[in-house]
RNA sequence: CGGAAAGUAGCUUAAUUUGGUAGAGCACUUGGUUCGGGAUCAAGAGGUUGCAGGUUCAAAUCCUGUCUUUCCGACCA
């Protein structure tokens, strides 16, 4: 039976990712414009993000920093692209209400500015390369429309900042960045994303290119899910930060950046839930294991609480619903919170030498003998679950990318079903525009490795240069 | 930032048209009986009607402003 606070998402998918935020409280409104609360849940959802991904950096050489949360005006504004790409949405700082600060200050939107200045006054020779920091942090983008974790105006994220010595090291590190990404989101999210090289119109403001991993939602709609950019000399240029080579020249330093957001748990919701509340990813999810006891007797609680030590011990996360409530309203509780695994322990089954334990994904139930090795069960169960999400969500998406030659099929797409399109483009910006004449279709990314599907670009008709892949984005 | 709609207890809402003691369901608290798909009985607590002004003998209701939310455009992770 289908949760009553939940909007069914095939008929109002907005609806439904909003009434899933509250139902399994992720997050909840405040009384500013785009600044949420995150609960509980929504909280250890980012933890475990953060947990994986701050080992990932670390074990490539990464070390934590923290920058101010403040920005000088004269700082902010030394790089010319960064600024004019973000003045619209940089939130200043006035005292007392009306009051300008003596300097001019804003809160940090993202810090490359900061970084690079803090480096122009460490970086003074080769040796001190490379310098590879990344900081999880709060940012601030005064954005018009939000929404909870896809575009709020504080959002948390880590950005990473790198110096290098080499043009060849800081690109590497650009690439080795965005890989790190798409093992997290495939191995970690179970979402399958596409990666490839933004257009000049949607790079980041300020990069020389800006890489990019990119997810498809549940209702074919795209989510620019994590980006890594490579900065060349142009920041080093602006914060002058130089560094004296093996030859004994003055070289200006190459460098990158490359960051991902709590919007990430918007994904999360948006490929994998359902109906009945979050699914999450065993390898996300802060709690694997849900025991629900059923009946209060020595019998049951004893076989609970030794398989709860089992469980724990062997390092699988899982806790014991000892709530009064009746077991009918912690099952639907446990699946609104998205526990990948849950475990019935009652009288009936173990007089019966059974357990009951179903999975969330798919809502299947199996009994079990209670005899049985849980641990061994219970973690390849959780494998199953991991890659059967990550197996769907691939599907689904294969099922939601069209490959097309002409405008036409585009249109009918992105007004019946919309999804990824693949399809050529000439290089040119005017095209770029033209395409999102069509229900705001903009390029997600270009794809690199795959073959040309056609010799003429899809919008002009002139000599197609590259494979993109065109989306409507979040 | 333009266009539209909404805001009454934690949630869903009634009373707004026609100004006159803010009422219910769920959730919550206490006690009992229960417990294998959102249990049940009894009692109880919870509101300056988003906020600020104005009109009036009287405002949830009418007027003005403002904030927040949702949808549609423009901007964006």
């Amino acid at each position: 039976m289908a949760n009553k606070a939940i909007t069914s998402r095939d008929v109002d998918f907005g609806k439904w990712y909003t009434d899933i935020v509250k139902a399994a409280h992720l997050a909840d409104y405040s009384n500013v414009k785009g600044c949420t609360v995150f609960e509980p849940n929504g909280y250890a959802i980012w933890e475990k993000m953060q947990q994986v991904l701050d080992g990932m950096y670390k074990e490539t050489g990464h070390k934590n920093v923290y920058m101010p949360l403040l920005i000088p005006e004269n700082l902010m504004e030394k790089e010319g692209e960064l600024i004019n790409g973000f003045a619209p949405e940089v939130a200043w700082v006035t005292i007392g209400g009306q009051k300008e600060l003596e300097e001019r200050m804003c809160i940090r939107p993202t810090s490359e500015t900061l970084f690079s200045d803090y480096y122009a006054s460490k970086v003074k020779s080769y040796r001190d390369l490379p310098l590879k920091y990344n900081q999880w942090c709060n940012v601030m983008r005064w954005e018009k429309e939000t929404r909870p974790f896809l575009r709020s105006r504080e959002f948390l994220w880590q950005e990473g900042h790198t110096v290098h010595a080499t043009s060849e090291e800081a690109e590497k590190e650009t690439r080795d960045m965005l890989e790190t990404y798409k093992t997290f989101f495939e191995d970690y999210l179970a979402i399958p994303v596409i990666t490839g090289k933004k257009t000049e119109k949607e790079k980041f403001a300020g990069a020389e290119y800006t890489l990019t991993v990119e997810a498809l939602m549940y209702n074919g709609v795209s989510l620019q899910s994590a980006t890594s950019h490579y900065f060349g000399q142009k920041f080093s240029r602006a914060y002058d930060i130089k560094f004296l080579n093996k030859n004994n020249e003055l070289e200006y330093a190459y460098q990158t950046s490359w960051g991902s957001t709590t919007r990430m748990i918007g994904a999360l919701i948006m490929v994998h839930s359902d109906d009945d509340g979050l699914v999450l990813p065993p390898k996300i999810a802060p709690n694997q294991v849900v025991i629900i006891p059923i009946g209060n007797n020595d019998k049951v609680n004893s076989f609970v609480s030794s398989t709860y030590d089992k469980l724990t011990e062997s390092g699988v996360s899982v806790y014991i619903d000892n709530s009064d409530k009746s077991p009918g309203f912690k099952f639907a509780e446990a699946e609104v919170n998205g526990i990948p695994v849950r475990l019935e322990i009652g009288e009936r089954d173990l007089a019966k030498g059974i357990l009951t334990i179903a999975r969330r994904d798919t809502k299947e139930k199996m009994e079990i003998s209670k005899d049985i090795d849980i641990v061994e069960y219970v973690k390849e169960l959780l494998n199953t679950i991991q890659s059967d999400m990550y197996n769907r969500a691939l599907k689904r998406r294969c099922k939601q990318t069209y490959e097309c030659h002409h405008l036409r099929e585009v249109e009918d797409i992105m007004n019946n079903h919309p999804g990824f399109v693949k399809a050529m483009w000439c290089g040119n910006p005017d095209c770029e525009l033209k395409m999102k004449e069509i229900h705001g279709t903009k390029s997600r990314c270009i794809l690199e490795e795959e073959q040309p599907i056609d010799d003429k670009c899809i919008v002009c008709g002139n000599k197609a240069e590259h494979l993109v892949i065109w989306g409507i984005q979040y």
